[in-house]
DNA sequence: AAAATAGTGTCTATAAGACACTATCAT
DNA sequence: ATGATAGTGTCTTATAGACACTATTTT
């Protein structure tokens, strides 16, 4: 790292940072993993894991980095969400932050990092419809890659970054209804799924159901790895007259 | 501006910009505001406009200000695009460019500005299949700027931000088939853009045909500013068995 | 057998594309 | 009248949602 230059300019100094939304879905919720800041400004408040971007690191190596250090986890679907960098943002400073989306595919037990006194999993939800405070504009981030996550799952693959590679279309199921927190007929999903191309492709394999009874489900697969495009999108329940 | 200070700190110096891709419907094709660049690096290739983030100035304000002072333009539609920031991207340093969209709804004669020595519209779609030399990663900028601008045509009311303030459903229709290469059948279209809600609304008005020739056609205007995401998005014309 | 979950069949409403047709203008 | 563009009618095909039904498991 520089320790110390002589930064010669007529443009001001600023400091980037990337802060990362990581999403799963947890007991029936959708959760993201926070922080509690150890340090000032917000001491105590919770805020998206995040860091300064090292010298020489790509700004996603950072959100990275700054994912394995919180949590552990490194193969994850990591995306680009938006630059936030209004002046004032941040008291200390001129600070650009690039935030990201992360997609976990099963609980994973947080531990707390350098930066943070406790990491937790936070419904999305009731945190962003409450007034428990959030350090620096990280509820309008929040807010934001909520959205995303929502969309992404209509038009894309994502839904199967959730789950496990290995998973049944109720667990796929399950993944929509609570992000989107609507309700799906399950014969009409799995029919969706199966005509679906590209996205999933089945194993040949079961697995039984979590509660003990009922038919077993067939598992299936992602047809590939990472978030793809669909031809045809996942249409939210929407209520028919007919 | 901070003219001289010394910097201390563990962390690296960023230099920040904006960079913007400038769309408009030019003769029936798809253009991009480009300028050449009078210094180095890339002296004499062409790039987008663009440049440093002023010390107290929001990112979009930044970008809204580049883009006056290129083309004189200020009542535009503008989104943030995604952040480049690969290390090596610039030769002149760190630099993290925070891109950006914009949509101009006529042509505009651009005027030269002062980093650039020319601004010229470039059709788009042959400049990213040729191998004219774009600074930076300009090109990598351009297509995702691109595929940002054909996705949002068909999920929002972008479409609007390419014609006039009061159009006819011929002048959307080609913002259609330019930006997406495809010919829409024009009585297909004429209903659904009618029965699509929020997004437009009849004036009462018409318009005669720029050829001369033919029943006048009835102008409409956005039914509100901006961009909105559409209820039910706009297919792009695919073929069908029947 | 009963209960539970997985998966299929089928009906209806809706909407997109194809294309024939009507409407309104200039020459 | 002719030709051009605007706009409507209508047929076919595809698909989403509703919901009844079958299939396979454990208790």
């Amino acid at each position: 790292m520089v320790d110390r230059v002589t930064y010669t300019s007529e443009f001001p100094i600023f400091y980037v940072t990337v802060d990362i939304a990581i999403f799963t879905v947890r007991d029936d919720e959708l959760c993201v993993l926070l922080v509690r800041r150890k340090g000032e400004p917000f001491r105590g408040a919770l805020a998206l894991p995040g860091g300064f971007v090292a010298p020489e690191e790509g700004l996603m190596d950072a959100a990275r980095r700054e994912l394995g250090e919180e949590t552990g986890v490194t193969d994850v679907v990591l995306e680009q969400l938006a630059t936030y960098g209004e002046p004032g943002r941040d008291p200390r400073g001129r600070v650009v932050s690039v935030a990201h989306v992360a997609v976990l595919p099963r609980q994973v037990e947080p531990r707390a990092g350098s930066d943070a006194s406790e990491a937790l999993w936070v419904p999305v939800v009731p945190l962003l419809a409450g007034r428990r405070q959030v350090a620096f504009d990280h509820r309008r981030i929040l807010a934001d890659a909520l959205e995303r996550v929502r969309a992404k799952l209509e038009y894309t693959t994502l839904a199967t970054a959730f789950v496990a590679e290995e998973f049944t279309l109720s667990e796929l199921r399950h993944v929509y209804e609570v992000v989107w927190g609507a309700d799906f007929d399950a014969g009409n999903f799995q029919r969706k799924m199966r005509r679906t191309e590209d996205f999933i492709v089945e194993t040949g394999r079961t697995k039984p159901s979590p509660v003990g009874r009922g038919r077993p489900a067939a598992t299936f697969v992602a047809r590939s790895p990472g978030v793809h495009p669909l031809g045809s999108p996942i249409t939210r329940a929407q209520p028919q007259r007919g």
